[in-house]
DNA sequence: TTTTGGGG
């Protein structure tokens, strides 16, 4: 039908309207939109459709070759998600869902698998037997993002300026929600056919999905995480997510990552992400989810003898911290050192987590970590000779981290146990090490350790007077 | 709005 044909069409419909029987003042129709099934949704619609649909995948908004950006989404609903009639039981069908706008700001980060979104003004068409909603935001198409673990009407993000919410719609979101959990709660979902595991991802040469749990993050500059990846394969492979681009992921996570690439300059098992790439996590109620997190185990820090051999191929976190301070914050050593006084979030503490690498120790000789400590002059000297008594450890790290990476500092962080602070570091007491010589030599290797490359000590400190105390803390490898 | 690009 031209636009003109269809133009006469809408206003003599409109016409037969307005003169129904209805009274007036009611006659008006309020409701805009009819929200189709994926399924059933006509494919020769002479307009567009509207939708309400759970995401069960999604690209990260990326930019084409000429100033567009496009997401790309799978999604399911009560009409669509289990594939019928191939006799998997399991297996998910979905209908696709493009977005394309000209600012990546109109786009939708889908960050959690299962949240719902709500499009307006999408066509539809078959694409590789699949059912594709053409929606763009550039021209009249919105969208809304829904979480599904909320129970308001106010989506989490939406396109445009303003969104609309009509009366009708609350029932269809609360149903389409009770319908997403417990869809995730008896089904995979992602099925085997959607991802890769690692134990086969050096064979792949294209670009690949990943199922897997987060177990370790690693901060490896201000702007990039590395992620320490596991899945029920057993194998570990590493990879770097911008912290921008991927603000939310936390250890312990299960996430899918769409799009990964094999690394083949590496030496270490690494996949690559690209602009497209996405890391979601899952709504909570995913049977899968929960399944990969209890499965996967972490992982275990290396013992003793792996670490003396070679470089550390993955950063190590030699230490442990009291349990009481479990829900501290870490606070770089930038924080700490430069801004600590000024820092209406810092200015009234005085216990702090921090991270950071031993760059130096001193007094360089071990024999010399241990004083003798005189409670009445509150002075320490050596043990050398043998004499002297209340052995204390007297002991500065020359740290460095993350935050202060750039700048030619290094930073002083003590382990001074004269008032019982930090006095369970080393997991030994303080005694005579020019005599002890058992104790010295278990240092000389605590030594060793805490200055080798991609070692890291998370501590507890206390502020005294400008300085920083380590407390709480051990040594647990 | 343009036949978008869509596993990029």
């Amino acid at each position: 039908m031209s636009t003109q044909g269809k133009k006469s069409a809408q206003r003599s419909a409109s016409k037969k309207r307005s003169i129904s029987k209805e009274p007036k003042g009611k006659k008006e129709k309020t409701q805009k939109y009819n929200y189709v099934e994926l399924a059933k949704a006509p494919l020769t619609s002479p307009g567009p459709q509207h939708l309400y649909a759970v995401i069960i995948d999604a690209t990260f908004p990326y930019k084409t070759n000429k100033d567009k950006y496009i997401c790309s989404l799978k999604v399911v609903d009560p009409s669509l998600h289990v594939k019928s009639q191939k006799g998997t039981g399991d297996g998910s069908d979905y209908a696709t869902v493009i977005l394309y706008a000209k600012r990546f700001e109109d786009l939708p980060i889908v960050s959690k698998i299962g949240d719902i979104i709500r499009v307006h003004r999408a066509t539809l068409r078959l694409h590789k037997q699949q059912r594709q909603f053409n929606a763009s935001v550039f021209y009249n198409s919105s969208w809304a993002l829904f979480s599904s673990e909320k129970n308001d009407n106010a989506p989490s993000t939406f396109s445009g300026k303003h969104y609309s919410f009509e009366k009708q719609e609350s029932a269809i979101l609360q149903n389409l929600r009770k319908w997403a959990l417990q869809y995730f709660s008896s089904y995979n979902v992602i099925t085997n056919d959607m991802y890769v595991p690692l134990k086969d991802a050096q064979k792949e040469k294209a670009d690949f999905d990943v199922l897997a749990k987060i177990t370790h993050i690693h901060e490896m500059d201000e702007y990039t995480n590395e992620l320490r990846l596991r899945d029920q394969s057993g194998v570990t492979w590493h990879t770097l997510a911008l912290k921008l681009k991927f603000p939310n992921i936390q250890n312990g996570d299960v996430v899918r990552i769409r799009s990964a690439l094999v690394d083949e300059t590496s030496k270490k098992k690494v996949l690559i992400l690209s602009h497209y790439s996405n890391i979601m996590t899952f709504i909570s109620s995913s049977k899968l989810s929960k399944e990969i997190k209890s499965k996967v185990q972490d992982e275990k820090q290396p013992d003793k003898a792996s670490l003396k051999k070679g470089v550390n191929m993955q950063a190590v976190v030699l230490t442990e911290i009291d349990k009481k301070h479990a829900n501290l914050p870490n606070t770089p050593l930038s924080e700490l050192f430069h801004h600590a006084d000024t820092d209406p979030e810092l200015q009234n503490k005085n216990t702090f987590r921090t991270t950071f690498q031993v760059i130096k120790i001193e007094p360089s000789d071990v024999k010399e970590w241990a004083k003798s400590y005189d409670k009445k002059t509150k002075q320490a000297s050596s043990l050398k000779g043998g004499k002297g008594a209340n052995p204390i450890f007297q002991v500065q790290f020359l740290v460095k981290d993350a935050s202060t990476q750039v700048n030619n500092h290094t930073y002083r962080i003590l382990l001074y146990t004269h008032d019982g602070l930090g006095a369970n570091f080393f997991g030994i007491n303080a005694d005579n090490l020019h005599k002890n010589d058992g104790a010295r030599k278990k240092l000389e290797e605590q030594a060793e350790l805490l200055t080798k490359f991609n070692s890291w000590v998370d501590a507890v400190v206390e502020k005294r007077n400008g300085f920083y105390f380590i407390k709480d803390t051990k040594i647990v490898v």
